[in-house]
DNA sequence: CGGCCCCGCGTTTTT
DNA sequence: CGCGGGGCCG
């Protein structure tokens, strides 16, 4: 017990030995929680809680994982293995199973992820003959889904409840309660079930059924949960029910500061009321901070000091003092990418770090572009963190399909994909007519394949035979995946219904590259089968059951079945990636991709108005205090330095568009960044020398002005009011066309230091070429230079931006 | 029935 | 700009 409870500092100590009673732990970044987390589960264990009475939730299996292995260290994998761990979805997936019948679902239900659950929304507007133009199905989608987490069921949803009725016909989409109502009742007799309703159903079997609920409850007699400022509305009241009865073992952790999913329903008001839920709950705060410099936390410290409604702590570093954070400035994205990658290779060689000491967040996917590409060109490698982009492929997705409908002849979204995948004559005219024939009969596509009436709807007998031809086979491949092992299972169904030889025909490049993503994607089923059985036998090695791992015979492992894999699969994120992946990689990823990693030296980039924080439109204060803990997430994702970098202009869909530095650049107190912002940079453009709103190839001469252009700028920014450019968050420039200036000469530009150039010099610039420098006015850093350009003419330049060196 | 083209659209996303 | 979906044509 003492070597649980050796390393930890004294709040964690309290936060540990606290074992009755309700208590909440608010653990700032990086101040040790999964350690008390584990730590206490190790703990309670070791006082005689039997491991099977604790519950443990997650968010993600990647956490959940990590938690497992931590706590098999400390009290053995044996007793680890008997905690009830995982995440809410998979724990409370396992309990729907068992009481599968009190809510007239079969036990053997499968799950739908959000493309899924997206495409079956789409299809039940269609059936309803709505316009899905103005019906979206993505938006529909989001409403239900809103309206599952606030548990409102599509009969309350069509009496008004919540408001919900209200707010459709206020945007002009009075029937999403039909869409919801259809949607859920082909849900059901798909013996279907999506995230949401996961939990939706959860709470109606505790309600519905009082035995239910004291069956589960009765099994636990401590509750802990994590990322607790993450949970929404339906999750609160599952674990309020579970935690009823006293003494209210329910220990919550989190941060609120980290809150970042409410634009998913989490409420970060769970956190912040929790002492209300139960009045006698005691409070613990986790206030060291072991993973960041000084500079790093006092900075994350004011930053997020600016937001409202929080539950008061005061981060501490126990680390070093620290760098100043740097601030990065550039014209475009690329240039702020080469900047990235230069500072990176800096780095690498005065720290001797590796690349898998680098993460370059972002707040959208979508900028990764420009960074990759800059990556590539010299030759980093990198790792993206985006969504599942595998299991998104069309080709994987296909194959899924077969497996999906294998495991559940009744999921009619898998049906509908993979009916005539390859071609087999079984066009939409014959989908149409079997999905009537379906819709009337209240069941799914399978089902009505094999109604005696069938031709009644149209279809000819021919049709009839075709589509009889495909169930009986799936059919088959059902019964073989019922019991059978799922690498087995998947190979033989992929080879007779045809998918596999269809894309290995298909020798063309992109043919070629489906073909192996559909191997991969078999190969990985085999993967899991091993690594499940590998587990299997570690079990049994550490059980003593058997001496030694070999002695156990292939025979005597358990079948891994489809379904395992299937569930599995459609449970994991991006978070989850193997971990060779990520060896001497620079990570990609978008900051809430971030949150619960660390990395020595963490960029972050695109830290304008407009992108960081997002949303300029209808920006509520709400939404900026949620994009402010975002951003001290990102802050505090690292360990030794932060970068933060911004781009004067940008591609944003196919559009250039400028928006001014993040105003969250200014709200990090000034004695923590290197060079701060100072106001001018909040003006427009100060790209080099031109007026801002001034466009390249206008006609005329470009030059008029010239030389007056940067006082100009500045003189702007001593303007009185003229402040109030960033406060008003819209662009500051209109997007003129900047497309057509002087392209720029070489990506790969390095300029020279500023202080190396004298009146006289040939020098090159980025942009404008060749040139000499007239004069050289000013003091570092504001050092200027007037440069004749061979074809451009006369430019007075401010070094710190300019990008010179000589020839 | 399949392929091609055009149009529309475009945060973040632990499950 | 780059993708995906739908519609139209062969």
């Amino acid at each position: 017990m003492s070597e649980i409870l050796r390393d930890l500092n004294p709040e964690q100590l309290k936060a540990v030995e606290c074992i009755e009673g309700p208590m909440l732990i608010v653990a700032g970044a990086g101040s040790g929680k999964t350690r008390v987390l584990t730590s206490r589960i190790a703990y309670l264990i070791s006082r005689g809680v039997p491991p099977e009475r604790i519950l443990a939730l997650t968010f993600t299996k990647k956490a959940a994982g990590e938690m497992k292995d931590r706590i098999a260290r400390m009290v053995g994998e044996r007793q680890a293995r008997r905690i009830q761990m995982g995440t809410f979805h998979s724990v409370f997936i396992r309990f729907l199973r068992e009481f599968a019948d009190v809510i007239g679902f079969p036990a053997t239900f499968t799950i739908y992820d959000t493309t899924d659950s997206v495409s079956a929304v789409k299809n039940c507007i269609k059936q309803l003959s709505l316009d899905d133009k103005v019906y979206k199905p993505k938006e529909v989608y989001s409403r239900i889904s809103k309206a599952k987490n606030d548990l409102v069921t599509p009969t309350p949803y069509m009496n008004g409840a919540e408001g919900y009725r209200e707010g459709d016909r206020l945007h002009k989409k009075p029937e999403i309660y039909r869409v919801y109502a259809l949607y859920c009742q082909m849900c059901r007799q798909s013996g279907v079930m999506d995230f949401d309703d996961i939990l939706l159903y959860m709470n109606i079997l505790l309600k519905k059924s009082p035995e239910a609920l004291e069956s589960i409850a009765g099994r636990f007699t401590h509750i802990l949960v994590d990322e607790y400022q993450d949970t929404n509305a339906a999750q609160y009241l599952i674990l309020k029910k579970l935690a009823a009865r006293p003494p209210h073992n329910i220990c919550v952790v989190g941060d609120d500061s980290q809150s970042i999913y409410g634009f998913r329903g989490a409420q970060i008001q769970n956190i912040l009321s929790f002492q209300k839920d139960f009045p006698d709950a005691r409070l613990f705060r986790l206030e060291r901070n072991y993973r960041s410099t000084q500079m790093i936390v006092n900075a994350a410290n004011t930053l997020i000091a600016k937001n409202e409604g929080r539950i008061p702590k005061n981060c501490v570093s126990m680390g070093e003092a620290g760098e100043k954070i740097r601030l990065v400035r550039s014209f475009t994205e690329q240039e702020e990418a080469m900047q990235i990658v230069s500072a990176i290779i800096t780095r690498m060689r005065t720290d001797r770090a590796e690349y898998s000491d680098f993460a370059i967040l972002y707040r959208t996917n979508s900028q990764s572009r420009a960074l990759e590409e800059q990556l590539r060109r010299r030759n980093i490698p990198y790792l993206i963190y985006s969504g599942n982009s595998f299991f998104e492929r069309a080709e994987v997705k296909d194959v899924m399909a077969y497996l999906k409908l294998a495991v559940n002849l009744n999921d009619d979204e898998a049906f509908r994909r993979v009916v005539n995948k390859p071609a087999r004559g079984i066009g939409d005219t014959s989908v149409s007519a079997l999905s009537k024939a379906a819709q009337e009969g209240g069941i799914s596509l399978f089902r009505a394949a094999y109604r005696p009436d069938l031709e009644s709807f149209g279809l000819r007998g021919a049709a009839v035979a075709k589509i009889r031809a495909f169930c009986d086979m799936m059919g088959k491949a059902a019964a073989e995946a019922q019991g059978g092992d799922a690498y087995d299972v998947a190979m033989t169904l992929a080879s007779e219904s045809g998918i596999y030889l269809f894309f290995k025909a298909d020798d063309s490049v992109e043919g070629q590259s489906r073909f192996q993503n559909v191997q991969e994607l078999l190969n990985s089923i085999k993967g899991y089968v091993e690594e499940m059985h590998g587990d299997y036998v570690n079990a049994l090695v550490e059980d003593g059951v058997v001496s030694d791992a070999s002695l156990v015979q292939e025979k005597d492992l358990p079948v891994v079945q489809l379904g395992d894999f299937l569930e599995n699969v459609s449970l994991l994120s991006n978070a989850d990636v193997a971990e060779d992946e990520t060896l001497n990689k620079v990570a990609l990823m978008t900051v809430h991709s971030a949150k619960g990693l660390e990395f020595p030296y963490v960029f972050v980039s695109g830290m304008e108005e407009n992108l960081f924080p997002s949303g300029g439109w209808m920006l509520t204060e709400g939404d900026l205090e949620e994009e402010r803990r975002l951003f001290y997430v990102a802050l505090t994702r690292a360990k030794k330095a932060v970068t933060l970098s911004y781009a004067e202009t940008r591609m944003r869909n196919g559009k250039h568009e400028s928006n001014a530095p993040s105003r969250f650049l200014r709200e990090i107190a000034p004695q923590y960044l290197q060079n701060p912002l100072r106001r001018e940079d909040f003006e427009a453009s100060r790209e080099e020398d031109e007026p801002r709103g001034f466009s390249w190839g206008s006609g005329g001469s470009p030059w008029r002005g010239k030389v007056d252009a940067f006082p100009y700028a500045r003189k702007k920014a001593d303007a009185p009011g003229k402040a109030s450019t960033f406060q008003g968050s819209r662009p500051v420039m209109p997007s003129t066309d900047r497309t057509s200036k002087p392209p720029v000469i070489d990506a790969n530009f390095v300029p020279d230091p500023m202080s190396s150039f004298h009146v006289g010099d040939r020098i090159e610039h980025n942009r404008f070429g060749a040139g000499k420098v007239l004069e050289i006015s000013g003091n570092i850093p504001e050092l200027k230079a007037r440069i004749l350009f061979e074809k451009y003419g006369e430019k007075l330049l401010l070094l710190k931006y300019a990008k010179i060196r000589h020839i």
